[in-house]
DNA sequence: CCTACTTGGTAAAGCGGTTAACTTAAGGAT
DNA sequence: ATCCTTAAGTTAACCGCTTTACCAAGTAGG
């Protein structure tokens, strides 16, 4: 079933089956109009879109970048991935574009990808800044890159106020009493969101007179069984905390279980803050307080810059960061009562 | 940049790059063959696939279908759908095809597109009976369903044993010494994984001669927060049950919260047991005890067949059940201790 | 009556590939 | 010297759709 089969049994040319198709109704008569609506409806007609999309030189298709976690994790082994991916899904149905999924080791293994499919935007989740301007060169179609630190880059960026988070995680902390405080992080030496929380905390520490040495700090990959490791260490190595910070929820997720695991109640033992407020902060005894980022919001934003790029033909150029703050739960105990 | 400009460079046809391209060296000099290759590393040039795609009649296109879970909620508020959807992606992709994701309401709604998108195949997950007809007919690639029942339709479907996850539910909680037994629920009307669990729950528990009554189910939504009501209820209720048997793990968190808002411990004042053993499980305390499904499995079974399919052009029929355990944690209590 | 504009359409080129059918030159067999 | 094969390409049609340029007929103005 093709448009020359709707066009024969119309009566009509082609091109006049295409106009119908796409609303320039100036060039055809109503009754035309009428006629080839009932047919179409009636054979259940559906233009073929790669076709369309050669010719057109677009394709309705947005590609959605995802980063590997690692060797055994899938990418929704942090749940903070589906639930953007999710918001993120939303959007580009809304507006009438088709989702490409695609998660990659290297961020550059997608660029061919994205330009042989003529994707016609993309987003980029949690890239690094050495790899932007790469992607950057290779790749002409408008992309949104959520949560990349590429000051200097002209890129449209949306991401949250990553420092602000990693201050308010220290103020809250310090807030209810503590000073003796660990924090628990993926790596800190690339330039990234981890990055910028973690020179907010110590900030806010500094600030406060707190004594915060790089001793302090217990490096996690960002997944739950790495982070129950790191529990455990925290718990033996009596390094006499009150507190922990973790950089992520699903880290402290993991830091709870293996302090359990070595006997520590959280938070009469010992406190913890998380940071994403991922919805599972809520399954959990006790409900982990944690520094609120807020998905929707995030997807929201990258979506309207995304598609107005799209459909002005246009550069934009940008970085917006999500005001934030502490979600408060049962995970972190006040010293002062 | 197309084929035509990298046959002018290389000074041969069309045809000749495209032979290179596709493989079909018996027809190019291995001279030939060097210089177009080199030709096309050095422009990096990418073959369009849309172009491909129209004269081929294949798409490398795989779409996935996922249910709209409701109104506010994404299709992630079930991490179940988080999971499957990750392992699926990674089998898609080492088959070397493209995921299209499509989150639906009624999943009718994509028949067009995907016959327009002309996808070589499709995962479809969770669709109920009366709708296979209807997608079955209108489609004609290659489907796989997963958690789909639908006896006496030709269809292939991967899931697990339902039947018997929810008998040994049953079983698991009778074995432990419980004989006052509520069930929470989504809706057990239709034809469906839930429904199976469901008729496995109550047959246990007639076997095992305990009297389980329609009034000892209580009906929710597949959310959290839905689930938390339920949780109220049942405490309040005055029920006088001693376990709590779910028919999904983000049912049994919810559950549980309930529970402990309304000052009941678990497991010491009430067990819970829920069903998909999600990796959350061990996120909460207590961790909870589940009914367990293997997303792996699910996910190369059902790839299998859809590969099997697509490269060998035939269709299959066959109904795979994944055989099932209890994961056993820490949310049922053993009365006999 | 002639010209000009509008309405409602058509014909055909082209998007970037693939492929069936054809060509041409060289080599081998007879 | 002739015929047949094979290797290595080339030509051109076609996939399903869009779009530009063109056309015919009707209407209106002068």
């Amino acid at each position: 079933m093709n448009i020359r089969e709707i066009a024969q049994r119309a009566g009509v040319s082609t091109a006049t089956v295409s106009n119908v198709l796409n609303g320039k109704l100036s060039k055809v008569s109503d009754e035309t109009k009428a006629k080839i609506e009932s047919i179409i409806k009636e054979t259940g007609y559906k233009p073929n879109v790669m076709a369309r999309s050669l010719v057109k030189k677009e394709s309705r298709l947005i590609g959605l970048v995802v980063p590997y976690l690692g060797k055994d994790e899938d990418f929704f082994a942090n749940p903070y991935n589906a639930h953007i991916i999710a918001a993120l899904e939303r959007y580009i149905r809304a507006n009438d574009y088709y989702l490409m999924l695609r998660c990659v080791g290297d961020p550059r293994e997608i660029v061919p990808l994205l330009s042989s499919w003529n994707v016609d935007g993309a987003f980029f989740l949690g890239i690094y800044k050495d790899e932007v301007p790469e992607i950057k060169s290779l790749i002409d179609i408008p992309i949104v890159f959520l949560d990349t630190y590429a000051p200097g880059e002209e890129i449209v960026n949306i991401g949250i106020e990553d420092y602000r988070g990693g201050y308010l995680s220290a103020r809250y902390l310090i807030g209810k009493g503590h000073t003796k405080l660990a924090l628990v992080s993926p790596d800190i030496a690339s330039e990234g969101v981890i990055r910028e929380r973690y020179k907010g905390f110590t900030d806010a520490c500094r600030e406060a007179g707190i004594p915060f040495k790089n001793g302090n700090i217990y490096y996690t990959e960002s997944t739950y069984h790495s982070a129950v490791q790191i529990g455990q260490d925290i718990a033996f190595g009596g390094g006499d905390y009150t507190a922990i910070a973790c950089m992520s929820d699903i880290v402290a997720f993991g830091v709870i279980e293996g302090l359990k695991q070595c006997g520590l109640r959280v938070p009469y033992d010992m406190s913890v803050i998380g940071f994403d407020n991922l919805p599972d902060c809520e399954f959990m005894s006790p409900k982990l307080t944690s520094v609120a980022q807020d998905f929707e919001w995030k997807a929201r934003k990258a979506s309207e810059y995304l598609f107005k790029m799209i459909t002005d033909k246009c550069i934009l150029v940008a970085d917006e960061r999500q005001p934030i703050r502490v979600a408060e739960r049962q995970s972190v105990k006040n010293l002062y009562e």
